[in-house]
DNA sequence: GATCCCCTAAACAGAA
DNA sequence: TTTCTGTTTAGGGGAT
């Protein structure tokens, strides 16, 4: 572009060579002749204007250059500061015989041009841009201009031609114009009139040189394309074909084959991109300026060195462009393949070829012609094939395809990711919107920017940040399954499936490339909800309740740990009591202990299932809070925090289990709300056989360590009265922080009817555990948990044994 | 069918 | 006055 510019400074500048001459020549020089073709290329290379417009100084320049400066270079530097000097001096005097010379000079060149039309096509035609810039690199003397001018070879003759006569007019213009300003003598100016259109000759013989490569391009593109297309429909004959064994290898050659094909294709499209770039970029320029391309293509022939930089943008975008629509079109060819292999479209070959030609393979290449010929109407016909001979095909902008439409019309702003069904989707909101406008200011009303919002985008911050590793996690799980099942089917046999879907590796293949750009949440969604891996989807359809049967407490923080992604961004009902969780919430917290409202925020900040019906679900919290006894609430001096009582918690639990044998159970003799606090030993057994065999499958599946070999007879371990008798109080006393117990009722009073070898059991098992897990890992989040858990478990056991 | 557990809804009161 | 917190009651559903 600065090129282009430069040319516009040059053509203001021709309008004014009289009255700034030697400026106005030197813009004219530089412009017209590039560093490699002027014969004052050293001086030109050199030049540059300065901030007012004029010449800077010439370091080396010649004469003709620097007569406008002060410092005159000394006449021995170029062999034409001579000659310059002397009209310079002479020019006063000489003007009547400048005028004769002038018109001889005319004649002269009149003669020599006839000369060359007579010698023409009697030379080589091929003379190479490297001979070219050798042959006027250097700066020419007198004496070798003089001995051009009148010996000429044959060969450098011949090779002025019709551009030459073209702008002979504007040239010889030019050189009027040079004489009147004494810059040139006419043997200087004859001379560089015929390198001028030496020059020319070279530009469109290269010109034709590359349109004769980029037809050639074209029909390589041609067969490569019909061999694609061929390859194709071998394709859909083979998935066609009823011998799936044959079918098999045969594929897989031919996958091999097209993707060869496919690139060759590519190749050669990026080979006639350079050759299209080179091509088209003088017309671009000229209607990108609005002028005569004819003119600006002379004046590129001389220049085209400077456009290199111009060139090689050109190229790039365009090769850049080429590659989207090559990747496109081999999406589409390859969405193409797999709607025949999946028999979802159970098309015959004809069809086929349709397909083929089909908006959903063909658009790309379509835009790209379209584009394409728009650039260069001259270079592309409309009748020439174009690209992969689609372009004949085109549709006009009118006719936009139906999606396209729908695309259109489905602006974003009709879509609101917090507004769906009529109700606001902000995290714990739900609140009712009629329309869009009601939501939007509901959104504008409710949802600022203040310290609730800013919590609650932050949590969704890491919600969506815990979704994408979740993402990358499975994505990689799954990655290696199809890996592995696909090694192993193929070391086992390789026979295709019975329904017909051969999995190969161009099927393989094919999944790979289709499913890598299209990274959407929609899958990982429905990935979530579907889980595979310790799936608790059996308790998604409703309120389903644990039962004591069901796991423990100690199975909520195994299968919380688990799953806690799932339950995290799943919509899905946790299948624990809200006294379970409670409790949980509490004992995850650091100080045992948690305020209304931190509960609130586990249970949003774990569950997907509490972000919504925000007064249901906390109404239930706090009623339960309220309703059990094992739930403590204690006053500090930051207000009520809640914390839990696990004696109560677990004494509690088998209150749900009053059938079988009933045995007055020793674990908290205390009276309890319900009138049938009957406990069957067996069940306790079957309780903690329950936990340990559960924390046996969770550690074994977490950690994969089998240390629960011992685990599991922890509860029948000999008591050792060696062991200390230090009753562990930890969960037994609440942290009470300085504040008041309010509901302590007969906890504080209550005797734990838990004898002195029970209590060292506590301490035995508890240490054995957190030992253990202190082995496995020190910062293990479930260790504190599970210890607690398996304590109160092995406690009731103990009792239960002890009923027995 | 009785009983129990759990959930949901609601009313109410006190505090912030 | 509104909102939050805590308590209590009532009723329904599921499990035993």
């Amino acid at each position: 572009m600065s090129s282009v510019n430069t040319f516009n400074v040059c053509s203001v500048q021709i309008g004014h060579i009289g009255d700034v001459p030697f400026e106005s020549a030197v813009g004219w020089s530089k412009n017209h002749f590039s560093a490699a073709t002027s014969p004052w290329s050293t001086a030109i290379r050199h030049s540059r204007y300065c901030d007012d417009g004029t010449m800077d100084q010439d370091v080396d320049g010649d004469g003709a250059i620097n007569l406008s400066t002060s410092q005159r270079p000394s006449a021995a530097t170029t062999p034409n500061d001579s000659v310059h000097n002397e009209d310079a001096e002479q020019a006063a005097s000489l003007e009547k015989v400048l005028k004769e010379q002038q018109q001889h000079q005319q004649l002269e060149l009149e003669r020599s041009w006839e000369q060359e039309r007579d010698v023409k096509g009697n030379g080589s035609s091929s003379p190479n841009s490297d001979h070219r810039v050798q042959d006027h690199s250097s700066p020419p003397s007198t004496d070798s201009q003089k001995s051009l001018s009148a010996t000429v070879p044959p060969a450098t003759q011949s090779q002025t031609a019709g551009p030459h006569i073209m702008s002979s007019t504007s040239n010889l213009h030019h050189m009027q114009q040079l004489l009147q300003q004494h810059v040139l003598n006419p043997t200087q100016l004859q001379t560089l009139m015929k390198q001028h259109s030496l020059l020319q000759q070279q530009q469109h013989q290269q010109h034709q040189l590359a349109e004769l490569g980029k037809k050639q391009i074209e029909q390589t593109m041609q067969q490569l394309q019909e061999q694609l297309q061929l390859n194709l429909i071998q394709q859909t004959h083979i998935l066609q074909s009823t011998d799936k064994k044959k079918a098999s290898g045969s594929l897989q050659q031919l996958a091999l084959q097209q993707q060869q094909l496919i690139q060759q294709l590519q190749l050669m499209q990026r080979q006639y991109v350079v050759h299209q770039g080179m091509g088209m970029q003088p017309l671009m320029l000229a209607q990108g300026q609005g002028m005569n391309p004819k003119t600006l293509e002379d004046v590129f022939s001389d220049c085209h060195v400077e456009y290199n930089p111009l060139v090689d943008f050109i190229l790039k975008i365009t090769d850049h462009f080429y590659s989207i629509k090559v990747y496109f079109q081999q999406k589409s060819l390859l969405k193409l393949i797999m709607k025949i292999a999946n028999r979802q479209e159970d098309w015959t070959v004809g069809e086929f070829q349709q397909g083929l030609n089909s908006r959903e393979v063909l658009s790309p290449w379509k835009e790209l012609n379209e584009q394409h010929l728009t650039n260069s109407k001259s270079e592309l016909n409309d009748g020439s094939p174009g690209l992969l001979g689609v372009a004949t095909n085109r549709p006009s902008r009118d006719e936009a395809p139906l999606e396209d439409k729908l695309e259109r019309t489905t602006t974003p702003d009709r879509v609101h990711h917090l507004y769906g069904h009529g109700v606001c989707k902000w995290p714990g909101c739900e609140i009712i919107c009629e329309d869009l406008q009601a939501f939007i200011k509901h959104l504008n009303t409710e949802h600022t920017l203040d310290d609730r919002s800013t919590a609650q985008a932050r949590v969704q911050m890491q919600v969506v940040s815990q979704l994408e590793l979740q993402l990358q996690k499975e994505r990689d799980r799954l990655q290696a399954m199809m890996h592995h099942l696909h090694l192993s089917k193929q070391l086992s046999s390789p026979e295709p499936h019975k329904d017909g879907s051969v999995v190969t590796p161009t099927k393989m293949a094919v999944n790979t490339s289709l499913s890598q750009p299209s990274v959407s949440i929609g899958p990982m969604v429905s990935a979530v909800r579907s889980p595979v891996l310790h799936s608790p989807a059996a308790n998604v359809a409703g309120p389903i309740r644990r039962r004591l049967n069901d796991k423990s407490a100690l199975s909520l923080a195994g299968e919380i740990q688990r799953n806690r992604e799932f339950y995290k961004n799943a919509d899905v009902r946790p299948p624990f009591t809200y006294a379970s969780l409670i409790r949980q919430s509490i004992i995850e917290s650091p100080d045992k202990q948690l305020t209304l409202n931190e509960i609130y925020n586990w249970f949003q900040n774990t569950f997907c299932y509490f972000r919504r019906n925000a007064a249901t679900w906390k109404n239930a919290v706090r009623h339960n809070l309220s309703l059990h006894k094992c739930f403590m609430r204690v006053e500090n001096v930051k207000g009520a925090v809640w914390t839990v009582d696990e004696v109560e918690f677990y004494k509690r639990r088998p209150q749900r289990c009053s059938s079988g044998p009933l045995t007055q159970p020793v674990v908290g003799g205390a009276t309890s709300k319900s009138p049938t606090l009957n406990h069957s030993p067996t069940l306790y057994g079957d309780h903690l056989s329950a936990n340990v065999q559960f924390m046996q499958a969770s550690l074994m599946d977490d950690n994969n360590l089998s240390f629960i070999t011992g685990a599991s007879s922890l509860p029948s371990r000999p008591r050792d009265s060696s062991e200390s008798p230090v009753h562990d109080t930890h969960m037994r006393s609440p942290p009470m922080n300085g504040g008041l117990h309010i509901k302590q009722e007969s906890m504080m009073n209550q005797e734990h009817h838990v004898t002195r070898e029970q209590e060292q059991m506590h301490h035995i098992i508890k240490r054995e555990i957190h030992s253990e897990y202190d082995e496995i890992e020190p910062e293990h989040p479930q260790r504190d948990t599970m210890a607690e858990d398996l304590t109160i478990a092995s406690e009731h056991n103990d009792t239960s044994v002890l009923d027995a």
